[in-house]
DNA sequence: TTACTTCTTCACAATTTCTTCATCATTTCT
DNA sequence: AGAAATGATGAAGAAATTGTGAAGAAGTAA
């Protein structure tokens, strides 16, 4: 997991620098510019997780910035408004700005409502990445496979034999791939181990092991996935 | 609405008078002392809902204070600086305060600020911002983890173990991740320093610690926390 | 400083998984 | 059908991984 990163747009220095330190001290990495075109063009480049945006800004103002921002992306913007106006809030959020803080304002409210905004964007635990096939899901996150809802108790070697026939249906696999794609390129046992560990993937997921379905021997080459085709 | 505290320090006792009148005017439950190390006691010993700090004090400096009341809770602080100095007021901020009002100020702005302050951070999302998975429920701002609406004591490296598997529910980590999320990106050390770590924590979290079913160990992977990935 | 908590590391035990092998079953080919 | 090749299987020892307690190091607070 990667350090955060935030993109200050201030166009006072000392605040700026007010405010780096307390994001360094919570080891955020600090990227801050003065002025909106800059920070449009280090937010392209560097794509930071949040930016903390100054609604005063000379030239294009911080509205400005955060609407073209949000027309680009889902990345969270808290506003620094300099008064309490409740219309300058409505505004901000109403272009998409996640939060706003009100000058003057404690840096420490700040980078609070900054992991806070974090937290709460980042909720969604890395996009759900299953793969699913028949009444098989793989969730490649946590490692598991599952069977009509209910979790296989998969060793390593049988969850990544598994894997490999599973996301390529129908394809066939000789023992020496599926050696190689399991224990890493350079192998040097028996071949035949491979077969050790279909035995006891069969039992695990077919109904009944003397007449496998799901994972299919070719005679003469190696091992296939049934595609989900019939029965 | 229970009655505000505030704790007053300041050396000039015709100062404290005159805003401890206005602030009692104000409904305010006033502490008033004189020196900082006085001012740390009795901080210790009442927890007002407030500080308004004078940065001059005879012996430990007002910004002493502060950074000493910093360490040991977020209770706001508003700052009286001496002149309109742009350095005093940086550094106030950068130790933590939430505010400041220069001298010579009025009385009613003071407690105006304060009345802020207290309002800003009585709304502050921080606050509010838990989690919840089963029966823990894991306070960010407070960096405590309860069971059951009990406070577990973790220390600080199983609190952020705890916070980084329960916030990724099913989300294998293996342990070069989690020694990264927990120590910071530079690492060196030992790996399986993890388990010592997920060992000590499961004994708190896991009511039969032989059978874990909160932090579960991913075979030749790492480890992750227990949760309906599935469906 | 001392006392205290927390972190790291280590050794070894406990557990799980992998590999290998002998044997039997099945398929293919003549 | 018979022979030869290939695959399936159970079991056992080897190997890898994790669990655990304890000791010392490192960090904190008073």
């Amino acid at each position: 997991m990667p350090q955060n990163s935030v993109l200050l747009v201030d166009d006072d220095p000392k605040i700026a620098k007010l405010l780096r330190r307390y994001f360094e001290k919570e080891d955020f990495l600090v990227l801050s510019v003065h002025d909106g075109p800059t920070a449009l063009q280090l937010y392209r480049d560097k794509k930071p997780d949040i930016l903390v945006l100054d609604l005063m800004l000379p030239g294009v103002s911080g509205l400005d910035v955060c609407r073209q921002i949000r027309k680009e992306s889902d990345t969270p913007i808290l506003m620094l408004t300099a008064r309490d106006e409740e219309t300058d809030r409505l505004i901000g959020l109403e272009l998409g700005a996640d939060d706003y803080v009100s000058k003057p304002f404690s840096p420490r409210e700040v980078v609070a409502r900054v992991k806070a905004i974090l937290r709460r964007t980042r909720k969604t635990p890395e996009k759900a990445d299953f793969f699913r096939t028949g009444k098989f899901i793989i969730d490649f996150a946590g490692y598991t496979v599952s069977a009509d809802g209910i979790v296989l108790d998969l060793t390593p070697t049988e969850y990544k034999i598994f894997e490999l026939l599973a996301t390529h249906p129908g394809q066939v696999f000789t023992r020496f791939q599926m050696v190689e794609q399991v224990q890493g390129v350079a192998f040097e046992g028996y071949e035949r181990t491979i077969d050790a560990h279909v035995k006891n993937l069969r039992r695990k997921i077919d109904d009944n092991p003397k007449d496998p379905r799901i994972i299919l021997t070719v005679y003469g080459v190696g091992y296939k996935f049934a595609g989900d085709a019939h029965a």
